[in-house]
DNA sequence: TCAGTCCATAGATTTTTTTTATGCTTCAAG
DNA sequence: CTTGAAGCATAAAAAAAATCTATGGACTGA
């Protein structure tokens, strides 16, 4: 089987006109181009599908039939471009994501909303999970890209770590609200909210206050900081929460906020990872959707850092 | 859209055996053959298809999809490709033939019985009918060839032109069946079953007689000559038939055959054509078809001219 | 570290396609 | 009946594309 894409165009375009050097003014050739064009898919065929009579082409009921299976070829063809540049332009594709909790509720929703605005073809599963879950879930591809905690390291998994500072939760009619900058003994013996046992943030976080010799007094634990936040509202804690479900405070609370947020010394980090699988090449559109998602953490991670920045 | 055969194979290759350097050797090219082929693939559609890593090459998921495709052209390809090959080797196809009564007990089924023997894909109508029917419906093109007595001329229809020496019919047991050549004397006077009317046969038959001053004693008058022969085994009459018809007695009776055939002089042709549609090439098959029926009406017509050939 | 494998690139070479030039046939208009 | 225009085929030259040889860099596994 050698047949051309040239051939089979060539064809179609003389089925069409019926011609060859009117074919050949179509295709921007010369008529002994397609002349021999055809000559070659005659002979490649074996067989001849045009009668030469009085110096004019006529069709035979054999070239009639090759031409509906040459029609479907190249529009098969032509689709099939078509697609590949859709997808190139990533207008076409499929990306499944999991994330962790923080950045399930706003963060997450909303840069996906943004990315598929103007790809309508774009398919997107978005599923919320435990960090350890989600680990496990890229490093079995079942995910193309997960959002986490920075879990251990997993030969299976590629990382891009971020180191976060987490900042102090306030409402905005505390009196500390007044500083541009929290630390521990500005929270000594205040009532706290913490996450659970031996959660690495309460663990930073009990440390910060030991060397600084301040009162560590958690009040709450909790799974995460959403609902500490709530807490924090009602005026019954404070709470060092990650700048993600910050972030999100501020999507929720868009007016009105009660609370605000201030850089909290010394730093009590978290650490968070964008997971893929390793050895296993991105998507155009997975390398897209991760491109704004860092950019998103890095917004982030200086939304806070300033002074008053968080006033917004 | 400027894909390639050559490029598409290469590609499904290279996704079968992961590797350029293998798809080469499958393909008979060198390794740098196939990569540019895979670069210029990639670059026509406008993305990337693998990932070099560490010196190999990973598919990424576009690539994936990219093979369906490239499966699916390649597949009708060659499909197409063997389906033209079967065509060109008359295995294939659609042949619609219509013929004239004389020759549609036997001989026509027999030809075409012949004809597909080992043609198990052609499909074939054969149609009997009238011969002005027939002109009919092959100038209109609802038949691709047709069997007839040669009609006027008429510029939609190509005609073959045969004429045939009408011969008598006789009992073998017939004082006559000793002669190898009858003339109108030998009838004189005898009766005969004839074509209606004003059919040429009839006309050329009273001639005949006439003209070697014998007498027409036409007795059955029939719309065709198959009856006919009945009548004569019965020794009811003689009848000066057509080759066609007698061929087909013989083809019935080959054992204990009633009758013997005897050229008949002077000479009373029938007129038959192979009538093809004007201004439309033939398809392969017709052409084929047509061949052995030229053939058999070529040994049709001499099967009665030699002296004893008959008795066969 | 070394031999073996893989892929990419460059330049030479071969193959294929296209063009230019030309001749033959048909058709329609003078 | 001639003539010019249009159609197709062919041959030779030119251009373009595909392929090969040769080579170098990167990685792997002994």
């Amino acid at each position: 089987m050698n047949l051309s894409i040239r051939q089979l165009q060539a064809f179609r375009e003389v089925m069409r006109t019926g011609s060859i050097s009117e074919a050949a003014r179509a295709l921007n050739r010369t008529q002994p181009a397609v002349s021999s064009l055809i000559a070659s898919l005659e002979e490649e065929l074996g067989l001849t599908l045009f009668e030469r009579q009085r110096g004019r082409l006529v069709r035979k009921p054999e070239a009639q039939f090759f031409l509906e299976e040459t029609e479907a070829v190249l529009e098969r063809l032509a689709h099939t471009s078509r697609t590949m540049k859709e997808l190139a332009s990533l207008k076409e594709g499929r990306l499944r994501i999991a994330c962790m909790p923080a950045s399930s509720q706003f963060m997450m929703p909303r840069l996906v909303a943004d990315f598929v605005q103007d790809k309508p073809q774009v398919k997107i599963s978005l599923m919320m999970r435990a960090s350890a879950i989600i680990e496990e879930w890229v490093a079995s591809q079942q995910y193309d890209l997960g959002l986490a905690e920075t879990p251990p390291p997993n030969s299976a998994l590629a990382m891009q770590n971020f180191e976060l500072s987490c900042v102090c939760a306030l409402r905005h009619d505390d009196p500390l609200a007044e500083k541009s900058l929290i630390t521990p003994k500005d929270l000594s013996g205040k009532p706290l909210a913490v996450l659970q046992e031996d959660h690495p943030n309460l663990i930073a976080s009990r440390e910060a206050f030991r060397k600084e010799k301040a009162a560590f007094e958690p009040r709450f634990e909790l799974r995460n900081f959403q609902p500490a936040l709530k807490l924090v509202e009602e005026k019954l804690c404070y709470c060092i929460c990650d700048p993600i479900t910050a972030s999100s405070y501020y999507d929720y609370h868009q007016v009105e906020p009660q609370l605000v947020f201030r850089p909290f010394a010394p730093v009590v980090p978290l650490m968070v990872s964008i997971l893929t699988p390793a050895h296993r090449p991105q998507s155009l559109l997975a390398s897209a959707f991760i491109d704004i998602l860092v950019e998103e953490i890095n917004r982030i991670e200086t939304l806070f850092a300033g002074d008053g920045v968080s006033e917004l």
